[in-house]
RNA sequence: GGCCCGGUAGCUCAGCUGGAUAGAGCACCAGCCUCCGAAGCUGGGGGUCGCGCGUUCGAAUCGCGCCCGGGUCACCA
């Protein structure tokens, strides 16, 4: 109906520019439902756009629209000129009747579009190295980025979801080394640095302790999982392994261990992967050779001081950068940037990579020296999130990854469901500080935890179904819905809220901004809660048949429309509670 | 210092490719109710949209300058 309109308005617009001898494109003028209910339907502001166009003020433009308006009186009720000259349209009576019987037909379709039909999206999020248990940073990450692939699906993409991950680098080596040394101080082999020291990075580092070597790295993993690990191993392995630093065998167990139990945290979070993909691979099929001659051929590299650098000077950017170090071992940006190839190889039409805000100056870097290599650069976006903090009993607590007083996801989620996990994980837009109220998240107060809220609401079409069930009365379907009996203002209200959800998934989707989701359900929760609460005056079953059946049409209306939404987080829609 | 992100009600935050009187939740105040599903409903107070200038019919939204907070500027990942 929106759609008609708008074509109707289109086809207006455009007999007006003839008359005026404009053959020019037509504006892009918006039609959205006004905040102000006396406002109407919809307002369009076209000839606020055309007024300087056609030299006539913006009111006399929107009098001839509303004049032309006329023409389509079974789509449009009235029309009238306000403010400025906004075109304020009231649709003609019939709408909500077909609003309801497509919720129903198309259930969990409904709200779906087609813009992103036959794409092929790569959303490429997490790829957190495993070198530790994800933390609340990389919770934030998963949501975001599963909720971002849920709406592309929803949009008609076809999505592969992936995991990509550094197992080649220093930073392993540096993990096993920390795993060895914890091995050999459980067999009284080594010395461990006292806390107060590896809290500190600028205290003495002792070479030894009381006569035993510490071998513990400067720069190692502290976080108690590294002494289980370690346990592990002398668990399998028995306590004669040569403490020799290039043994492998502790790299590769914390590895594996560390993978496991990522992939486990995964799992509680409800997030599949598709692909999981990883440096050493790139390194063994010979991509990152490749992609060093492919830069090298194109004249971006050269060597300086024994180490060979990315002129990246010439693409534009503020800097070189080093892709193979005097050590000849490569820094990350080299296979990041023959991933990033692989991507377009592997087909995809848009390649989208979330990442926290402490990785966005790597981007910049990756997307250029791919566009040097003709990859279509325009068609990857970065998604860019920043940090969470913690808030408990009005504290906030710091999180630090180097030190070991980070919280895991694991922590939160003895203490949270994770549907509120990631209900609170979307709520707020990636740009911005997240700042996990832990004390709200704890509230099993429905009416004060939103996301108990949005689940509620849902769950209490169910209620009212049940109840309807009891007293014998069917419930309506797409062929015998019937909204004509729904006048209450309330009502109206959340027939246009159901009305706007097709928009809502469509700009989430467009804009990878899944949080406009999580608005738009606590928005719906917060007209029908209340609408049922106050069954005083509007109970949705009563001695009146039609109206009951209009209302149980609503009822599973939000039902289906809150489902859905609640599935583009990720978040469960209970039937009961 | 350069670059990126943020600054909107007491708190946590929405606010679309600029639109009409800037919104929600929590907290606070007052009245009503105990109802299909449970401490609920209704109303109210509370704002220099960080500051200034500019762009125009119109700016929280766009541009420029500054202030504050966070991030980042490795031969770390």
């Amino acid at each position: 109906m929106k759609e008609a309109l708008r074509d109707n308005l289109e086809r207006h617009l455009r007999a007006l520019l003839d008359e005026h001898g404009d053959d020019g494109a037509l504006p892009e003028f918006a039609l959205e439902v006004p905040k102000n209910p006396d406002h109407g339907d919809f307002a369009c502001n076209a000839a606020l756009l055309l007024a300087k166009r056609l030299g006539n003020p913006p009111r006399a433009i929107a009098e001839r629209l509303v004049a032309a308006l006329a023409d389509a009186p079974d789509l449009v009720e009235s029309a009238e000129v306000a403010g400025p000259g906004f075109v304020n349209i009231r649709l003609a009576g019939a709408r909500w009747h077909d609003l309801l019987r497509r919720v129903l037909e198309e259930g969990p379709r409904f709200g779906h579009g087609d813009s992103h039909a036959d794409l092929k999206c790569q959303v490429e999020f997490v790829s957190a190295n495993p070198t530790g248990p994800l933390t609340l940073g990389h919770g934030r990450q998963a949501v975001l980025g599963d909720s971002i692939a849920r709406l592309l699906a929803a949009l008609g993409a076809k999505v592969t979801r992936e995991y990509y991950f550094n197992n080649g680098g220093r930073q392993m080596r540096v993990l096993g080394e920390s795993v060895r040394a914890r091995y050999l101080e459980a067999l009284g082999r080594a010395a461990s640095p006292s806390v107060d020291v590896l809290a500190d990075a600028e205290a003495d580092w002792p070479e030894e302790i009381d006569g035993l070597p510490v071998v513990f790295p400067r720069d190692g993993y502290q976080g108690g999982y590294i002494s289980d690990i370690a346990a592990e191993i002398r668990g399998e392995h028995g306590d004669d392994l040569p403490a020799k630093t290039e043994d492998a065998i502790f790299r590769e167990a914390a590895e594996k261990t560390i993978f496991v139990d990522i992939r486990k945290t995964l799992d509680a979070m409800g997030i599949e992967f598709d692909v999981y993909s990883n440096e050493i691979d790139l390194y063994e099929e010979g991509k990152v050779e490749a992609v060093l001659a492919d830069l090298r051929g194109c004249g971006l590299v050269y060597e300086e001081d024994d180490a060979v650098w990315l002129r990246a000077t010439k693409l534009g950017l503020d800097r070189d950068r080093v892709l193979v170090k005097r050590t000849g071992e490569p820094t990350y940006l080299l296979p990041d940037i023959a991933y990033h190839r692989e991507k377009f190889r592997r087909g995809f039409d848009r390649v989208i990579d979330v990442q926290g805000a402490d990785h966005i100056e790597q981007f910049p870097f990756v997307r250029e020296a791919i566009g040097a290599l003709d990859c279509p650069k325009d068609r990857v976006e970065l998604v860019m999130h920043q940090f969470v903090t913690l808030t408990e009993g009005g504290e906030q607590l710091k999180q630090s990854t180097r030190r070991a007083n980070f919280v895991t996801i694991d922590e939160l989620l003895e203490q949270i469901s994770v549907d509120v996990f990631r209900f609170f994980m979307v709520q707020r837009k990636a740009e911005g500080h997240l700042d996990f109220d832990l004390d709200l998240a704890k509230e099993t107060d429905w009416k004060k935890n939103p996301a108990y809220y949005v689940q509620y609401a849902h769950a209490r079409t169910h209620g009212i179904e049940r109840k309807a069930s009891e007293m014998g009365v069917p419930m309506p379907d797409a062929q015998s819905v019937d909204a004509d009996a729904l006048v209450l203002q309330e009502e109206i209200g959340l027939l246009k809220k159901i009305a706007e959800f097709p928009d809502v998934v469509a700009r989430a989707g467009e804009s990878r901004e899944p949080h406009h989701v999580a608005y738009y359900a606590r928005d719906l929760a917060g007209l029908w809660n209340p609408y049922v609460q106050d069954g005083n005056r509007h109970r949705v079953l009563s001695d009146d048949a039609s109206l009951t059946s209009a209302r149980l049409g609503i009822a599973l209306a939000v039902r289906t429309v809150l489902a859905n939404a609640l599935d583009l987080l990720g978040v469960s829609a209970p039937e009961r509670m």
